[in-house]
DNA sequence: GACCCGCTTTTGTCTATACAAATAGATACA
DNA sequence: TGTATCTATTTGTATAGACAAAAGCGGGTC
């Protein structure tokens, strides 16, 4: 048994997988749908609603609500903490800090960051490595205006990503993947060959449109992956908590 | 002027992202809620269902309401078919085929693919250039039994990203990326360096759990990235349809 | 034509109420 | 002690009604 909200959602959504209502078809008004389905508005608005959440339609006042343009391949990629992916998967990870130091940005990162030059800020230099084989290289900066308490801070026992995770709240992330050869410093550092395809994700999360850290992760080709899957009518995550827990 | 929901959603999520309230923290019962904001039940509830929507919370009859584990980064990204993407961005997109034959499964191939060996497939390879300049090699599989049309169809006129995607429904999606060294045919096709790092997206696609057709797009590493924003309290995708509409 | 005004339609939000489903905890019983 | 049953609590779903906000549309005026 399922609930007609639901039974609602999925009638639409299956009409929009299979293309028989192609994208920028009228879907019908709330009021048709509460004829057809013999149910209140509430319980139409609420289908609606959710479907306009996941972005598969568009719903506009007095016009009506449409099904949306390149409901296209979105993927949902969880994209984690080195050290608690490898926790999570079983593995044995460790890290060494190669650099840490505080300086001034200079004008070309500036640009890049969007952030005034000549700021402040920590440039952190690490080495991961998961069942003792080198898996990745973080070149990170955190602006030590917006964390402060990073001045002080060694990451000798907990790793500059978890640290900030634990730390430092931030409103907005934004995530780039590219494929770069490894120059020779780096391929030294991976112990891989100098060329060898890397796999490099760069991060920058912003707290309010401030810059709180800027990240790139630079991964071994041979040894990384990014993977994310796609169900249509997935419901948010489940299962994820235990059956008592602390307050 | 925000709604009341939004309001109890947004003051939920910023105590969530902050880490006031950390992983496995209860949430306030929906009549708390209630006291608290002085509305009624259903408002509190609209908040709290799409905060468990989204996986920021799960919530258990009986017991309550708690803050999801994992609130990791989880990123959205748009993987558009080439051509779209192109267009969109007011490129010029070609493509030409380079092999385009009809075979049986071999074995390695199927356990890949989790299909059965000997199943009839047709192996497409195909060159994309943006701006007269290769951008993409494609190397496709497309299962005849999902699709008999394919049989016929020639591709010379539509890429066979968009003909597939007009013409066949599907239910679910797997995603991979990765970065690899290009191999000596590999780079000439895409005229640049043999060992030069691509990045390799993997694309699997099916329908009620049958393969439909997988993919893989090789793209040179130095003009090619892919990127994605994450906005907690993003609402769905906007301002994606006309102002006027067809039926 | 351009501009403003008011009408109407559609979606957005909210309320108060009701009952159903799940289930932790208490209670009764073997 | 273990087990079945009851009870209270919390979330899930649904309803009918109300008003607000956005925006297309037509009419009027200049």
């Amino acid at each position: 048994m399922v609930s007609i909200h639901r039974r609602i959602f999925e009638d639409i959504e299956a009409r929009i997988m299979s293309r028989a209502w192609p994208p920028g078809h009228r879907i019908p008004f709330e009021h048709e749908l509460v004829q057809e389905y013999q149910c209140s508005r509430m319980t139409v608005n609420k289908a609606l609603s959710a479907l306009a959440a996941r972005g598969m339609i568009i719903r506009r006042r007095k016009v009506g609500s449409f099904v949306a343009a390149r409901q296209i391949d979105r993927t949902v990629m969880d994209i984690q903490d080195i050290s608690t992916e490898a926790e999570l998967a079983g593995h044995d990870h460790s890290y060494r800090i190669l650099m840490r130091k505080i300086e001034a940005l200079d004008a070309a990162t500036a640009t890049q960051l969007g952030e005034p030059t000549g700021a402040e800020i920590l440039r952190l230099h690490c080495l991961h490595a998961v069942d003792g084989k080198p898996n990745a290289l973080e070149r990170r900066i955190i602006m030590l205006a917006m964390v402060p308490s990073a001045r002080t801070e060694s990451f000798a026992s907990v790793p500059p990503g978890k640290w900030l995770l634990d730390m430092v709240p931030w409103s907005k992330a934004r995530h780039v993947i590219r494929a770069v050869s490894a120059d020779a410093a780096t391929a030294r550092l991976l112990e891989t060959e100098r060329g060898e395809a890397c796999l490099t994700l760069v991060r920058q999360t912003w707290q309010n449109s401030r810059t709180v850290t800027y990240v790139e992760i630079i991964h071994p080709g041979d040894r990384f992956q990014f993977a994310g899957d796609f169900h249509p009518s997935e419901k948010g995550a489940m299962d994820q908590l235990p059956r008592r827990s602390a307050s």
